[in-house]
DNA sequence: ACCCAGGCGCTTT
DNA sequence: AAAGCGCATGGG
C-alpha cells in the first residue's frame, strides 16, 4: 500500500453496506472464501490486469483500482474515494459462493482433477462491451499479444484514468462512440491487423443500437447470442465468451483450441472426435455451470499440463 | 525460413 | 455439413 491510503478511513463491509453514510473511502475490503485472484485474473477472461509485487492493477469502469489478496480477504484501493463499491462486488463476483458452483460439477476424474489444481478459479462478471471488443480481437492471438493490442487500443484512444501519485496514467477502455469514429488504418495501427475492420464494423452497429449490449442479459440465452453472432467478426466462440464472462450466463461454453485439447485428451483420450461431437458432449455433460467447468478445464490445460509450456 | 497462435467468413467439396 | 483458406502480426 502506498502512502497516500494511509490517512483515508478503511473499512470491511460487503460491498454496499456503508453507502447510505456516504462514506467516501479509498480502500474497502471484500470477504472472499474460495477465491484465488491470482489465477482468476490471469486465465485469460480479462487482459488488462498488470501483477505488482504482491497486487494487482488494472481499470475496471473507468476506475483505477489495485488489488491484494490477503488470505481470504480480497483488499482494494481506488485512486479517488469512493461511496459505494457494489461496482467492484459486482465485477469480482465476490457474492458467489463457489462451492455452490463447484458441487454442480460432474464427478469425474478430469473434473475432479481440474477442481483439485485450480481452487478458487473464479469467473468475473466484465462490462459487456470492453469483453466483446477485447474477444473480437483474440482471434488467433495469444493471450500476451491480444493484451498487448488492447493496451495500445486504450492509451491511444480511451479517456484518461486518475491515479495515485506515482502511478503510471492508465486509460479507460475507449466507449463504441469512440472507435465508431474512427477508420480502419488507424485501428490497423494498433497492429490488430484483419481484425480492425471486424472491430469498426461492431462499434458502429453497437453505437446505433442495432445491437443493446446491456439487455443481453435480460433475454434467453440463445437469443442474446443470436444478437451478437449478427456483429461482424461475432462467431460462436467470441459470443459465447461474452455470454459468460459478461453477460451472466453462467451455462455458456466457449470452444475454443484450448478446450478442445483438453476434452480431447481429458474425455475422448486414443479417440479423435468431432468438434461437432465435442459440442454436444460440451452442451450435455457440465451442468448449469459448464461455464465454469469450461475455465477450469481452460486453465487446467494450459497452467497444470506440462506438455503445453506457457508464458 | 518456416510454423503456429483462445477465429471468422467465404468458397469449395 | 464439412473442410480449406486467407486474413495481419509477432514470437519461437
Amino acid at each position: 500500500m502506498t502512502g497516500a491510503v494511509s490517512s483515508e478511513l478503511s473499512r470491511f463491509s460487503s460491498a454496499a453496506t456503508c453507502a447510505d453514510l456516504h462514506l467516501l473511502t479509498r480502500q474497502n475490503s471484500f470477504r472472499a472464501c474460495d477465491y484465488d485472484l491470482a489465477a482468476t485474473l490471469t486465465s485469460g477472461q480479462a487482459f488488462r490486469w498488470n501483477a505488482r509485487r504482491d497486487s494487482w492493477v488494472g481499470v475496471t469502469h473507468g476506475r483505477w483500482v489495485r488489488l491484494q489478496q490477503q488470505g481470504e480477504i480480497i483488499v482494494a484501493e481506488s485512486a479517488l474515494a469512493q461511496t459505494d463499491w457494489q461496482w467492484l462486488a459486482d465485477y469480482l463476483q465476490v457474492a458467489v459462493n463457489l462451492e455452490t458452483v463447484l458441487a454442480t460439477f460432474p464427478c469425474d476424474e478430469p473434473m475432479r482433477a481440474a477442481i483439485k489444481a485450480c481452487r478458487g478459479l473464479r469467473l468475473l462478471r466484465q462490462d459487456p462491451w470492453e469483453c466483446l471488443a477485447s474477444f473480437v480481437l483474440s482471434s488467433t492471438k495469444q493471450i500476451g499479444q491480444i493484451r498487448q493490442i488492447v493496451a495500445t487500443l486504450c492509451e491511444r484512444y480511451g479517456a484518461p484514468v486518475a491515479v495515485p501519485t506515482d502511478e503510471p496514467p492508465p486509460f479507460a477502455f475507449p466507449p463504441p462512440d469512440r472507435l465508431a469514429g474512427l477508420t480502419e488504418t488507424e485501428l490497423r495501427a494498433c497492429k490488430m491487423g484483419f481484425r480492425a475492420p471486424y472491430l469498426l464494423a461492431t462499434a458502429r452497429l453497437v453505437k446505433e443500437g442495432k445491437c443493446d449490449l446491456q439487455q443481453l442479459s435480460r433475454l434467453e440465452i440463445a437469443e442474446a447470442r443470436a444478437q451478437l453472432l449478427a456483429l461482424p467478426g461475432v462467431g460462436r466462440k467470441i459470443a459465447d465468451c461474452v455470454l459468460l464472462f459478461a453477460c451472466g450466463f453462467p451455462a455458456a461454453f466457449p470452444l475454443d483450441v484450448w478446450v478442445l485439447r483438453a476434452l480431447r485428451e481429458l474425455y475422448y483420450k486414443g479417440n479423435h472426435p468431432t468438434v461437432a461431437r465435442l459440442r454436444t458432449f460440451s452442451e450435455t455433460h457440465f451442468g448449469p455451470n459448464a461455464g465454469y467447468a469450461q475455465q477450469y478445464l481452460f486453465h487446467f490445460i494450459r497452467t497444470k499440463s506440462p506438455k503445453y509450456i506457457f508464458s
